[in-house]
RNA sequence: GGGCGAUUAGCUCAGUUGGUUUAGAGCACCUGCCUUACAAGCAGGGGGUCACUGGUUCGACUCCAGUAUCGCCCA
């Protein structure tokens, strides 16, 4: 083991991808049911097979990786589940543009049978490119067990609930509005649909009664979905309209009649006080259409064009009915919705056209309005379920953190659920097992029901992804097979995911969970913050404002990504990122570096045989540790337990601050600095003892570190390890050994931590050279604190270049010399030749200043005899002692300020 | 319209049941240092009426109510 050769700079591009070949071929990622242990099981959020990483995945999934590590390493036996989602709509819209691209050819063009086919080779090709990145942020996944929600099992699992559902009389199939994507020519479910504002526009159109030349005037937003009307609604207490009831007017360009009736959905107040009633294009239409028994007509097509006819439904029975007009047969519905406008301002029968704001649903796959579209799709029904998903939160089965922000969110979904519409008109995915023979009679069977007589034939469909994703945490460990792995890893511990999918895919696969399992998914559910940009916005390719993590990885390392991400993160806040803010993470993995390569120009086998507790606590009773090690050993326990606890309750930040503090400004900028005296000097038990502790703390930083940055913690912990084995991951979570804490040491450690920044305080303002060597005079000072000073003059030394102290009860002030004050001692840095008295002034003046507001605020508190009666007993003696301190304080430097003033 | 979150230094954010925090960190800025681990570094420094208005309290960055601005979710 050498360690001469060490690199000054932290070059990890060729040290990362051999680290996590190592952790690979140790096979230190896979877990296995183990009585002796208890599990600890995360599965992942499956991100979509046409994925790549962003820098949320990033994010989301160093989270994971903590989690696992820091659970690993305190003797779980864990077991972070990967995989990837077939993604339905993305993937078969990915794959069509492809063929689109590359062969100029649509998937019609195809067949179903050859275009799933197609989509398979394309996902055996480019499906893996997600979790090779993974693999690049470090992550431990159990790759092993990497699942895909169409692989066999899955597949299994899916069509199982399907026919449990609708055996349970939980599935049915219905006639309903649904939300119909016309671009990718599928429904919806009423999650996948994102309400925007628009800028739109209310006609006011002229409707001709049948039996005279009078006319009413609709208002509505969607003129062009006037051809499906089947009825006028008005207000039922419009008292102004209620002669009107019953009486008929025409559809233009139809000519239909329709009945004029009254129902409770109409605002009087709003446009004319008369809607237009379209049962098959709109969803509040189509349920006064239930009440009132009205027509319903079809006028679209699946992707959005107007038919040739109106198309009349009842039941599953379509007939063709009144024929629409060539100029808008065919047509596209915004382009139809110009041509009425345009037909109708040229009969005369527009009445004037507003300005209007309304809220518009969106696909959230294709972003295009969402078309209210009346067709026969597969539901679930939620009530039942939801009610035990959402006992399992109220009753804190399942924590939602970040505490108590999401509760109400999840409540109020529940409470309020509605039938989910899983049926998509997609070729990808997995078909609803359910069959039709010639009499139109169904039959669910996850196997054809065909026979000689008769012909049975699939349903076209296939189902919503989340309907397989809902399963995850349980058809990934092979459910509906009871395996060894499921009974052992399930449920799971944590999910980590963000809030944006709390409705699609975290409440579904609470109520999947309990209905299926009878048992809650996972224990808790943190949700992580979303990654924006430095200007708030969301990252997304479409503004082309994202940071690509896998070429911040390359610049700058994945541990430096990973850590920079941590840092700049809070509970469940959103982080602002700009690339810059890498160097963060950059410089920390370079000064941990270089901490370790400080203590390699001293470190040898047999050190690095003897830096364990026993070493160093048998150093500690031989009395060969000086107060830098007892209080850097001190320190270390206070920092252990913050970082298990940031940990351990979803405060990464917490942690990272921890550590961040810990190691950069206690271990390096104090204590490594204050061992150089003993490291260099002539003593070889003190300079053995010294690195021995130093040693043994940066190991301790290593572990506490790994989670966040494995890579680096690997390898450095692998040079200064003994044997080819050793493995970060697998060593123990430090424990917090309670003779290391020590406050009287702390005091004393900072006392002369306070004395030191003094001196410097005083050579930095008053422009004394480092070069030049300075004395220091401590009046006031007790025994102990002349004890203490002597003894670690080589601190002061050190870190302030002062080479010689007096402390005494009582010192005079020596003429030139600048001062402090100090734990109430006055403190003279003699500065013959260099001294500016003004500068001085200035700056015992800025002190002063300082000293006498806090007092005036301090004082008046302690005249106020309400605070006197009423704070409790240590408050008030706190503030008394406080007074006293600083009074005298300010009286010292006021003192010293006289004499310079004379 | 309903719910949630945010508002603290130029920027990004912490801030522990209300008093030991004299409101902190990182970045940026200014000054001085190529001090034999690290200039991706070290030392020193400047910078905040804690969004606003009321209330509760002996005491409010912290609790309550309202207002404003921004963001997210739901209808």
């Amino acid at each position: 083991m050498s360690f001469t050769e060490i690199d000054k700079i932290y070059d990890p591009e060729k040290i990362e991808e051999r680290i996590y070949q190592f952790w690979l071929d140790a096979n230190v990622f896979h877990g296995k049911p183990n009585p002796d242990k208890k599990p600890y099981s995360i599965v992942i959020p499956p991100p979509n097979v046409t994925d790549r990483l962003h820098m949320g995945h990033a994010y989301n999934n160093t989270l994971q990786d903590i989690l696992i590590r820091f659970k690993k390493m305190l003797g779980f036996e864990t077991m972070w589940m990967p995989g990837t989602d077939h993604a339905g709509i993305a993937t078969q819209t990915v794959v069509e543009r492809d063929l689109k691209q590359n062969e100029n050819k649509t998937r019609h063009d195809f067949g179903r049978e050859k275009f799933v086919e197609r989509v398979w080779e394309w996902k055996e090709k480019h499906g893996a490119i997600i979790i090779d990145q993974l693999k690049k942020l470090g992550c431990a996944c159990d790759w092993e067990r990497e699942r895909f929600t169409m692989d066999e099992g899955l597949s299994e699992a899916v069509q199982d609930v399907f026919i449990k559902l609708y055996e349970r009389g939980l599935i049915y199939k219905g006639q309903r509005i649904v939300n119909w994507d016309p671009a990718s020519a599928t429904a919806l479910a009423d999650d996948e649909v994102e309400h925007k504002e628009v800028q739109g526009k209310l006609y006011h159109i002229k409707y001709y009664f049948t039996d005279s030349d009078e006319f009413l005037v609709v208002a509505t937003t969607r003129p062009e979905t006037l051809l499906g009307d089947s009825g006028i609604a008005i207000a039922p207490d419009d008292a102004e309209k209620q002669h009107l009831i019953g009486k008929k007017v025409i559809i233009p360009f139809v000519n239909r009649e329709v009945a004029i009736f009254a129902d409770e959905h109409v605002d009087k107040e709003f446009g004319s006080g008369f809607v237009k009633a379209t049962p098959a294009h709109d969803p509040n239409d189509f349920e006064m259409g239930e009440r009132h028994n009205l027509d319903q007509l079809v006028v679209m097509d699946k992707d959005g064009c107007i038919l040739k006819y109106c198309v009349l439904v009842n039941g599953s029975e379509h007939t063709e009915e009144l024929p629409i007009p060539d100029f808008l047969a065919g047509v596209e519905r915004f382009e139809a919705r110009k041509r009425i406008v345009a037909e109708l301002r040229k009969q005369g029968d527009i009445v004037k056209i507003e300005e209007h704001v309304h809220s518009i649903g969106h696909s959230y796959r294709s972003k295009v309005p969402i078309e209210p579209y009346l067709s026969e799709q597969w539901f679930v029904k939620m009530k039942p379920l939801a009610e035990k998903a959402l006992e399992a939160v109220h009753s804190g089965k399942v924590k939602l953190y970040p505490e108590g922000r999401y509760d109400k969110t999840y409540e109020h979904w529940m409470n309020n659920i509605r039938d989910w519409c899983i049926s998509r008109q997609l070729w990808w995915g997995h078909r609803i097992p359910a069959w039709y023979n010639a009499a139109g009679e169904i039959k669910v069977s996850a196997t054809d029901p065909s026979t000689a007589d008769e012909k049975w034939t699939q349903d076209p469909d296939v189902l919503d992804t989340w309907f397989s994703s809902q399963l995850w945490p349980f058809s990934t460990l092979g459910w509906p097979e009871e395996t060894e792995s499921l009974k052992y890893f399930y449920p799971t511990n944590t999910l980590v995911t963000g809030a944006d999918i709390i409705f699609f895919w975290v409440a579904r696969m609470i109520m999947a969970g309990l209905e299926f399992r009878e048992e809650i998914p996972f224990d808790n559910v943190y949700f992580n913050g979303i990654v924006r940009d430095e200007n708030g916005h969301k990252m997304s390719k479409s503004l082309g404002n994202g940071i690509d993590p896998l070429e911040m990885i390359e610049k700058y390392s994945a541990d430096a990504v990973r850590y920079t991400l941590l840092s700049l993160s809070s509970e469940g806040q959103d982080i602002f990122l700009g690339k810059k803010d890498f160097e963060i993470g950059r410089n920390f993995t370079n000064k941990l570096w270089n901490s370790f390569r400080f203590l390699g120009m001293h470190l040898n086998e047999e050190i690095i045989a003897n830096s364990n507790l026993d070493d160093v606590v048998s150093y500690k009773k031989a009395g060969k540790l000086d107060l830098a090690d007892e209080w850097i050993l001190s320190r270390y326990t206070t920092t252990i337990r913050r970082v298990t606890k940031g940990f351990e309750e979803f405060k990464f930040h917490d942690a990272v601050n921890a550590l961040h503090a810990f190691f950069w400004r206690e271990y390096c900028d104090w204590y490594l600095e204050l061992s150089k005296p003993r490291l260099y000097g002539q003593d070889e038990e003190l300079r053995r003892a010294s690195i021995t502790v130093a040693l043994f703390t940066l190991k301790g930083i290593l572990k506490l570190l790994h989670p966040l940055i494995p890579f680096i913690t690997e390898e450095i912990w692998q040079h200064i390890g003994l044997s080819e084995k050793d493995c970060i991951m697998q060593v123990e979570w430090p424990t917090i050994d309670a003779q290391f804490e020590n406050k009287n040491i702390e005091a004393d450690a900072d006392f002369l931590q306070s004395l030191i920044n003094a001196v410097r305080n005083i050579r930095g303002e008053m422009n004394v050279p480092p070069k030049n060597p300075a004395s220091l005079l401590i009046s006031g000072a007790d025994d102990h604190v002349a004890e203490l000073v002597k003894t670690y003059l080589p601190y002061f030394n050190q870190l302030a270049n002062v080479d010689n102290i007096q402390a005494n009860h009582e010192l005079k002030r020596p003429e030139l010399s600048a001062m402090a004050v100090v734990n109430k001692m006055e403190v003279f840095v003699p500065l013959s030749g260099l001294i500016d008295i003004d500068k001085e002034k200035q700056r015992l003046e800025k002190e002063r200043t300082r000293l006498d507001k806090q007092l005036i605020g301090l004082s008046r508190k302690l005249e106020n005899n309400d605070f006197l009666d009423r704070a409790p007993e240590q408050v008030i003696e706190r503030e008394k002692q406080k007074l006293q301190d600083w009074r005298l304080t300010l009286d010292k430097i006021t003192e010293n300020l006289e004499q310079l003033s004379n």
